[in-house]
DNA sequence: AGGTTATGTAATATATATTTTATATTTTGT
DNA sequence: ACAAAATATAAAATATATATTACATAACCT
C-alpha cells in the first residue's frame, strides 16, 4: 500500500526523495520504493525517516485497518 | 536496547514468548531477540507484533530519545 | 531439592531488504 | 513544446533479518 502520508511529510519540508535518502544514510530507490508501498523498510529505517520528517511511527507507518 | 514495553505488554496479555511467536507466525527466538533489542525487525513484523498484543508502533517501538 | 517450563544465547542456513547501476517515465519551469 | 529535474522501476549483487537447531540458564511448582 503507498505510504502518501510519508511523501506529503517530505514535500511538507520542501525535500526531495534524495534529500531525504542522504539525510537518513540510504538511497534515492529506497525512498521511491517506501513510498510507492513496495516493501517492508526495517524498524531502524522507519525511525530515522520519522526523525528525519519530525513525525512518529504512528503518524508515518501505522494503519489502523490492516 | 532492551524493550522493555513489549516484554510487558506479552506479560499483560499473559502470553509466553512462543504464544506470541505463534501468533505472529515467527519463531521463539526471534521474539527474544527483539525484547532483548539485539536486533531490527521488518516493519511488517513490528505491526504483527502490535496488532497481537493491542498496542500501536509508537506504543511499542518508538522511543523519543533515540 | 528436583523436575518441568520459560527464556537467553550462539552457529549456521536461508529468505529478504537494500544497494548499485541503468533506463524509462513523469513533472516542472520557461 | 522543450529542456531539466524528479520520480518510477528493473536486474543483479550484497547486506542483513529471520529460521533452525542446539544447549545453557533461569523461573516456577509440588
Amino acid at each position: 500500500m503507498k505510504n502518501i502520508r510519508m511523501k506529503v511529510a517530505r514535500i511538507e519540508r520542501d525535500m526531495k526523495q534524495e534529500d531525504l535518502a542522504q539525510v537518513v544514510g540510504i538511497t534515492r530507490q529506497t525512498i521511491g520504493l517506501i513510498e510507492a508501498g513496495k516493501y517492508n523498510p526495517s524498524l531502524k529505517l522507519c525511525i530515522a525517516i520519522c526523525k528525519a520528517l519530525g513525525k512518529t511511527l504512528d503518524e508515518l507507518f501505522w494503519e489502523e485497518t490492516l
